[in-house]
DNA sequence: TTGTCAACTAGCAATACTTGTTGATAAGGT
DNA sequence: ACCTTATCAACAAGTATTGCTAGTTGACAA
């Protein structure tokens, strides 16, 4: 995703607006490759603004994903996790603290059988990794 | 999956009853293709048996799964979807209805890269192909 | 700079999916 | 047939997300 200062001005040039909330939760976006959830992000936002809403944490999430900024995704761990990095990558994720990092890898390989293929008009195709990381492996 | 009658008998040997709600549920498992939602199955199950409960549903299903006879999938549709089919394989998915069906095909190549896996205790590989199903195409 | 107005915010209600709880019921071993 | 206890059905509660609304604020232009 672009840096908060065009975000705010993209946001200006699609009829929105640039509010501190909004600014607040660029900064924290911006960099991040946690994959926090909106939650996570409520958090981190709510210890520099404490009264920023839930409410306004989802909006703008979703309003950066549906400009193409972010990633929504969904890795199966109960809610959804938003991704600043919005190239083409997969995820390997842990079954146990729902830490997920990226993967950086073409699999070329992986496609639609072609018996399949023809009906079906693809739009994506996600690699999920699962297992226990590192710091869940020792306790 | 195994069959009805066998998964009655499995149901008893773990110390659990063998209901008429069971049976049903088995039946409209076995061979079931479709990967159906808690709500789908407990559609069918109440044209055969109009009392049943959705509760009973979950608790079959659940039963099933921790027993290993299905699978529990997420496929980013909103509700888990419940899979007879317990060979390891991946799914191709309709944004639009939700579809779902199974892709036979082993992908060797999709391997967590190496500067990565030393750390991870890998125990699945996901693929989830995501697109639009022949009858959502032609409308 | 200031006025105007649509868009935004915060708080709360509602939704969708799933699990917890509980008194009554019925399966299954003896 | 009896007894024990898992299960049943109904309802409540939990979690994640979206809908609603009255008051507030940012953006744009005069
Ligand atoms: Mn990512
Ligand atoms: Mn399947
Ligand atoms: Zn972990
Ligand atoms: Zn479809």
């Amino acid at each position: 995703m672009r840096s908060p200062t065009e975000l705010g001005e993209l946001f200006r040039s699609t009829g929105r607006k640039n509010t501190a909330q909004r600014q607040c939760i660029f900064e924290l976006l911006h960099g991040s490759t946690a994959h926090p959830t909106a939650e996570a992000i409520f958090a981190e936002a709510r210890a520099k603004m404490p009264s920023i809403s839930l409410r306004t944490v989802y909006q703008t999430l979703n309003d950066l994903a549906s400009l193409g900024e972010i990633q929504q995704l969904d890795l199966g761990t109960g809610s959804f996790r938003f991704d600043p990095n919005i190239d083409s990558h997969h995820h390997l994720v842990c079954i146990e603290c729902g830490s997920a990092q990226d993967i950086y890898a073409a699999f070329p390989e992986v496609q639609v059988p072609p018996a399949v293929a023809g009906d079906f008009e693809l739009t994506s195709t996600e690699v999920v990794f699962r297992g226990r990381c590192a710091s869940c492996r020792r306790p």
